[in-house]
DNA sequence: ATCTACTCCTGATTGC
DNA sequence: TGCAATCAGGAGTAGA
C-alpha cells in the first residue's frame, strides 16, 4: 500500500514531533515482520528527536545515540492522537509516548517493521537500497546502465528497492503507461530515450502524488487520522476493462512477476 | 550476479 | 445470510 509517496504525506504530518522527547515507547504486540527489541525502551526512552525524515520507504527518526527505523508495509500507519486519548484501534502494535499526545502504530497484516540501530545507513535494510528516484541520482543515464544486463521485466525492475527506491505496484504501472512502454518489456530492452521517459515520468508522478497527499486504495489514512483519501487520478492501475484514458481501448490486466500490472496494449504496444 | 517462487498476516471482496 | 476461496499496495530469502 505505501509507496513513497504514501511515505512521504505520514513523514510531513509527524515532522512536528522533532525536537520532542520521547518519554516511552510502549510495545503491545512485537511481532511485526521482525520481532521489536526488547530493549527498545532502554534505548529510546527519555531522549529527544532530533530529526525525522525518509528514505525509501522507511521513516527514520534520529534520536540521540539511536536511530528508529520503521517500514509500514503493506497496511501500516501512523497517527497522532492525544495523550488524553485512550481509544483503541484493533492492531495498534506500538505507542511513542511524549508528553502531549503520542503517535501510534498500526498495522493489520505486520508485514511492517520498526527496528533500533546505532547507525542507520549501515542497516541490512538500508545499506543496500538504490537511489531516490525525486533525486538527480536517478537519471536515464543511471537507468540505462543498470538495465544493460536484465532480462527481467522493465516493471519489475523499477520495482526492485535496489535499482530505485520508493515505487511499488501503483506507480509502477502509471509510470510506464504515462512513458509508453509495455510493462512486459526486459529491461534490457529499453531504449535511452525511454529510459528519460521513465525517469521524468517517475519524478512528475511521485511528485504530483505527493502534492495530492498520496494515493490511497483502500487503507491509507493520513498520519493525523483523517481519511487521507484524495486519491490521485489513476490512468491504469485498477482499471481492467475501462476505457484508455488516451484512446479509448480497454485496459489490459496481467500478472506479471506475480504481481497485477495493467496497461493499453494501443498505448503502450 | 540475477531471477523466480514462496512466504509472512489480516481483511475485504467474490462466488456459491 | 453464511461460509469458503481468492486476492491485496511490500520485500527478504532460499534455491535455481
Amino acid at each position: 500500500m505505501p509507496e513513497l509517496p504514501e511515505v512521504e504525506t505520514t513523514l510531513r504530518a509527524i515532522k512536528s514531533f522533532e525536537q520532542y522527547s520521547v518519554e516511552s515507547i510502549k510495545v503491545y504486540n512485537p511481532n511485526l515482520r521482525w520481532k521489536i527489541d526488547k530493549n527498545i525502551n532502554k534505548k529510546i526512552g527519555g531522549t529527544k528527536i532530533r530529526k525525522i525524515f525518509r528514505r525509501a520507504k522507511y521513516i527514520i527518526f534520529d534520536l540521540n545515540s539511536y536511530q528508529l527505523i520503521v517500514h509500514l508495509g503493506m497496511s501500516g500507519t501512523l497517527r497522532i492522537a492525544d495523550i488524553k486519548d485512550n481509544f483503541f484501534k484493533k492492531h495498534d502494535h506500538v505507542e511513542l509516548i511524549f508528553k502531549k499526545n503520542k503517535l501510534i502504530y498500526n498495522d493489520p497484516r505486520r508485514f511492517g517493521s520498526i527496528h533500533v540501530t546505532e547507525s542507520y545507513d549501515k542497516h541490512f535494510l538500508i545499506s543496500k537500497l538504490g537511489p531516490e528516484p525525486l533525486s538527480k541520482d536517478f537519471s536515464k543515464t543511471y537507468l540505462y546502465e543498470k538495465t544493460r544486463k536484465s532480462n527481467t521485466s522493465i516493471k519489475n525492475f523499477i520495482m526492485n528497492q535496489s535499482h530505485v527506491v520508493g515505487i511499488g505496484n501503483i506507480y509502477a504501472s502509471e509510470i510506464l503507461f504515462k512513458s509508453s512502454v509495455d510493462p512486459r518489456r526486459k529491461a534490457k530492452t529499453i531504449s535511452l530515450i525511454e529510459c528519460e521517459k521513465i525517469t521524468e515520468n517517475s519524478k512528475i508522478i511521485l511528485q504530483k502524488a505527493i502534492q495530492v497527499g498520496g494515493t490511497t486504495l483502500k487503507d491509507f489514512y493520513s498520519a493525523e487520522g483523517s481519511a487521507g483519501y484524495f486519491k490521485i487520478q489513476l490512468s491504469v492501475y485498477d482499471r481492467e476493462d475501462q476505457a484508455c484514458v488516451n484512446c479509448k481501448n480497454l485496459i489490459t490486466k496481467i500478472i506479471l512477476n506475480q504481481r497485477a500490472a495493467y496497461f493499453c496494449n494501443k498505448c503502450q504496444g
